[in-house]
RNA sequence: GGACGGCUAGCUCAGUUGGUUAGAGCGACUGGUUUACACCCAGUAGGUCACAGGUUCGAAUCCUGUGCCGUCCACCA
């Protein structure tokens, strides 16, 4: 074995051969219980970052345990053609080479988006490989695929049928860039500097007077057609059926009341631009008021707004305006006003409110949906985004699904010919299209991506069609056991698909109805969802590309190895909670396995026989009567540690997980229980027995690890001989039950007041190591001690006195009858310890240490002496605290005694 | 404006249902190559648990309020 770890060499030869005798691969087993996670699926252009590094390890980890457990496993990967971001990419790309969309036509320009998308798509997956994910690749989905594409047709054609689909002129959010609608949800609310204009409008029948209006966008004044007042205020019996004059684009325009008019902000009179602005347009509907757009869909301004203005674009058209006000006397004040501006997502624009035509879609299943969620149907890690989830649903709007875009799945309804469009008289709706396509025109738009991947659950597995449901398994890993994702896109994707699972899985139900609750169960997409934090660099700044703040997590495995790589961000990342990433971590995850192929490497050099050894054959090798107490001790703690780490698993708290094993692994195995061995395993008759322990706890750590480190834990499972030719994939760690029954079972039982025991031996040897180091003792100079002690306390120190010498460093620890004087003096828990020094002392520094030493015991002393003689201390704690403080003061109390006696000692 | 999260050692974070003297890793400092590992070992220093009240025999932990940082939601132009 190398001296160090090499991941390299490891992790390519192990993943090839998992491929290759498809351990990833998921199919229905009905002798297993199901284990399901569908990858949620990345842009299909994308590259690997921290982000992905962080869900899919965790998803891996899930994957892997329940391969572990015997589950029947299935983790479904793939891509998001990902429309705007995809399209722009092209886009952008085709502008280099002097050319547009439109040199390409419609089908022209997709095809060559589809090679774009080849040769440039699908990296991020490969790069999944190299972190080790066990993805069932044979299943590969993209949601552009001929299958995928038809589900999504599907699906809205069922939604339209079932009247949840409609086509509506409303207000939009509108990418002035990407010239196409957007949700709701892809509006990004920014805090602005700008400013607040305070404008004049004269009142046509008494000219000089004004009313005055606020308003941080003059560039629409010229599609303004009335002004509004709250009813309340005390100006609108005056003005009530008056008018005033526009100042831009002059025209005469009414005055009228809305109660959405905010009395007290500004002068408490609004103008009203229907086509600008969604409170206009509301207040405008329902005053029957025109709409006047002064706007081309590029965001520049158009005819309308007068050969002034026409051609500018808007934020030119602001200054211009401005301008013109003021030089027309009608601009009062200018002042600075901060206010939240959506931008685009994509484009990072400000998104123009937009009247145009498209297509919403009413959600079908909130009601159930919120009780999917409420009632822990599903169940949410951390649970406080339940709250987060709830309140959007309560306050849910319906959704915009079209997209001015070419790539995409293009929106299933066709157009009669030179028929209006508006009546549905003229629309066809279907999957595959009108019998007499010469007499229509399909719909130009496609949907939004997110109304294709909120099938992913039930699209990647078949829907809609029997067979292929049942060829994919569908009803047997459907719910999907678990759902790793961000919080970011809880909207977006999570809520979505739950009301599409609700929606579509199964027989399909009256619009009407309500699920029952067992309906439900049987519908959501999945049973548990985990959402991850967010990975932030050092500064606590979100990663992105633009900062250029996020490292390459390929440049990372390559310099601490995948399981490196994976180790370091897990032990980092608590529940739900943002995660600061440092390189640093990754080193130590680096450390980590680097630490667990060196004591597997000592074990190795311990036997040069290789063995294969079962749990029982280990078991077997044991002799119960060989058993010391470190051995006991460290069985105890091992069986703790599986417990503890089975409940940590379970619970998704993976940081925890980890450093319990660390605990165990390396402080207790490594540093006390390894080093302890050496002496034993130097050939007295124990050693068997002791190397049997060391293999039950390298064994059951490597099982604990395998979801989190697959590659080392692999290897060594082989090279230490656990394997009995399985690999370790197959096989689940013991609970801590099923262990202690194995062992009771091999005849081996352990002693319970062993790890106490244990932990007081150590203690007792870090205070001889400290007095050894406070005097520059090297720490493998072999330093003399004599003690001091009842014979119960000499009795457990005899029996561990071979080990408290080497790991000391001490040539002898002899009883004494009589306190030596003029000798450093420790007072432990099993009494006065001296250390004998040929040099001889310096009298002043033993002196201030054993008075700091009096002065802690001082502190320690009186506030418990002060706890006990509170009577109501005494009369409400429970009998067992007061019990235990009671043999706190005691034995604190000797400790005292003692070492003021070794004080005044010295003074002689 | 509303909701949620965070504030514990120089840094990054643990701290379970309130109960001995608040822990770990990193970093700093000191010493160390004894039969794995310097990607290592031993030891030392370092904390008014953001702040202010309250409940309690007892609060980092529960309650109320405040501050700072962060996130999400929201039609004050």
């Amino acid at each position: 074995m190398e001296k160090a770890y090499q991941p390299k060499e490891v992790e390519d030869r192990l993943y090839e051969s998992w491929e290759r005798e498809g351990s990833f691969q998921g199919n229905p087993d009905p002798g297993k219980p199901a284990y399901s996670i569908v990858i949620p699926p990345p842009n299909v252009t994308g590259v690997l970052t921290m982000g992905h590094v962080l869900n899919n390890t965790i998803q891996d980890i899930l994957a892997r345990r329940a391969r572990q457990k015997g589950h029947s496993t299935l983790w479904l990967p793939g891509t998001d053609h990902a429309g705007i971001a995809t399209q722009t990419k092209v886009e952008q790309q085709l502008r280099k080479d002097g050319k547009n969309k439109h040199d390409l036509g419609r089908e022209g320009f997709i095809e060559h988006a589809k090679e774009w998308r080849d040769k440039h798509g699908g990296i991020i997956l490969k790069q999944l490989r190299k972190l080790g994910c066990s993805c069932d690749w044979e299943r590969t989905v993209h949601t552009l695929d001929a299958d995928y594409s038809e589900a999504v047709l599907e699906a809205f054609v069922r939604l339209f049928k079932n009247g949840y689909v409609y086509r509506g002129k409303r207000m939009v959010n509108w990418c002035p860039v990407s010239l196409t609608a957007l949700s709701d949800e892809e509006v990004i609310m920014k805090p602005q500097n700008g400013k607040l204009f305070k404008i004049r409008y004269e009142l046509t029948d008494a000219p000089g007077e004004y009313l005055y209006v606020s308003t941080t966008r003059p560039e629409t004044i010229m599609g303004d057609v009335a002004l509004a007042i709250h009813p309340e205020d005390e100006r609108w019996p005056k003005l009530k059926g008056r008018k005033v004059r526009r100042p831009l684009q002059p025209a005469e325009i009414p005055i009228l009341a809305d109660s959405a008019v905010e009395k007290d902000f500004g002068t408490g009179m609004l103008k009203i631009t229907p086509a600008h602005d969604p409170l206009d347009f509301e207040i405008g509907q329902r005053h029957d008021l025109p709409i006047i757009d002064v706007f081309h869909e590029d965001g520049t301004l158009n005819e309308l707004a007068g050969p002034e203005f026409s051609g500018m674009d808007r934020f030119e058209a602001r200054k211009a305006t401005v301008e013109k006000l003021r030089e027309q006397g009608d601009l009062i004040d200018e002042e600075d006003h901060a206010n939240n501006v959506g931008f685009s997502e994509r484009a990072d624009v400000p998104v123009e409110p937009r009247l145009s035509e498209q297509w919403f879609l009413r959600y079908p299943r909130v009601e159930e949906a919120k009780r999917a969620v409420a009632e822990g149907f599903i169940r949410y890690f951390p649970e406080r985004w339940k709250k987060t989830y709830l309140h959007w649903l309560e306050n849910i709007q319906d959704w915009c699904i079209s997209r001015q875009l070419w790539w995409g799945h293009r929106i299933p309804v066709w157009y009669r010919k030179g028929a209006s469009r508006t009546d549905p008289e003229n629309w066809h709706v279907s999957v595959a299209g009108p019998d007499d396509p010469e007499n229509w025109e399909q719909d130009e738009d496609v949907l939004d991506t997110w109304a294709s991947s909120w099938l992913w659950p039930i699209a990647t597995m078949g829907w809609p069609h029997k067979s292929a449901m049942q060829e994919k398994g569908l009803d047997y890993f459907y719910p999907t056991s678990a759902l790793v994702t961000g919080p970011d896109i809880i909207f977006f994707w999570v809520a979505r698909m739950i009301m599409a699972g609700l929606e579509f899985k199964g027989e399909p139900v009256d619009p009407n109805s309500t699920l029952s609750d067992e309906e439900i169960k049987k519908r959501i997409p999945f049973r548990d969802v985990y959402f991850t934090g967010i990975i932030r660099d050092a500064k606590g700044r979100k990663m992105s590309k633009s900062l250029g703040n996020s490292p390459d997590p390929l440049d990372l495995i390559e310099k601490y190895g995948a399981d490196g790589l994976r180790h370091g961000i897990m032990s980092i990342a608590p529940k739900g909670q943002d995660i600061r990433f440092s390189e640093e971590r990754i080193e130590q995850g680096r450390n980590f396995c680097n630490k667990l192929w060196n004591v597997s490497r000592f074990r190795q050099m311990a036997e040069d026989d290789t063995r294969e050894s079962s749990l029982a054959d280990i078991l077997g090798r044991i002799d119960q009567n060989q058993l010391n107490q470190d051995d006991h001790a460290i069985l105890l703690r091992l069986v703790q540690t599986l417990d503890e780490v089975d409940r940590l698993y379970e619970e998704y708290e993976f940081n925890s997980a980890l450093q319990a094993i660390y605990r165990f692994f390396w402080s207790d195995l490594c540093d006390w229980y390894v080093e302890n061995s050496k002496a034993r395993m130097k050939g007295g008759e124990d050693k068997t027995t002791c190397l049997a322990v060391q293999d039950l706890c390298l064994r059951q750590v490597l099982l604990l690890l395998h979801p989190v480190t697959p590659f080392i834990t692999e290897e060594l499972w082989k090279v230490l001989g656990f394997s009995g030719g399985q690999s370790i994939q197959w096989t689940v760690a013991e609970t801590g039950e099923e262990f202690s029954i194995a062992l009771r079972n091999a005849g081996i039982s352990l002693d319970a007041s062993a790890l106490e025991e244990m932990l007081a031996i150590r203690e007792l040897v870090t205070s001889m190591r400290s007095l050894k180091a406070d005097r520059n003792l090297a720490s493998n100079k072999k330093v003399e001690f004599v003690y001091l002690a009842e014979d119960e306390k000499s009795k457990v120190l005899e029996k561990h006195l071979s080990s408290i010498l080497s790991s000391v460093g001490a040539a002898a620890l002899s009883r004494v009858k009589e306190a030596p004087s003029g000798m450093p003096t420790l007072v432990t828990d099993f009494g006065s310890v001296y250390m004998d020094l040929a040099s001889g002392i310096d009298v002043d520094a033993e002196r201030t240490r054993l008075s700091k030493e009096l002065e802690g015991l001082g502190k320690i002393i009186s506030s418990i002496e002060n706890k006990l003689s509170n009577a109501s201390f005494t009369e409400k704690a429970p009998a067992q605290v007061v019990e235990g403080a009671r043999r706190q003061l005691a034995d604190n109390l000797a400790k005292q005694q003692e070492t003021e006696e070794a004080l005044n000692a010295l003074k002689n």
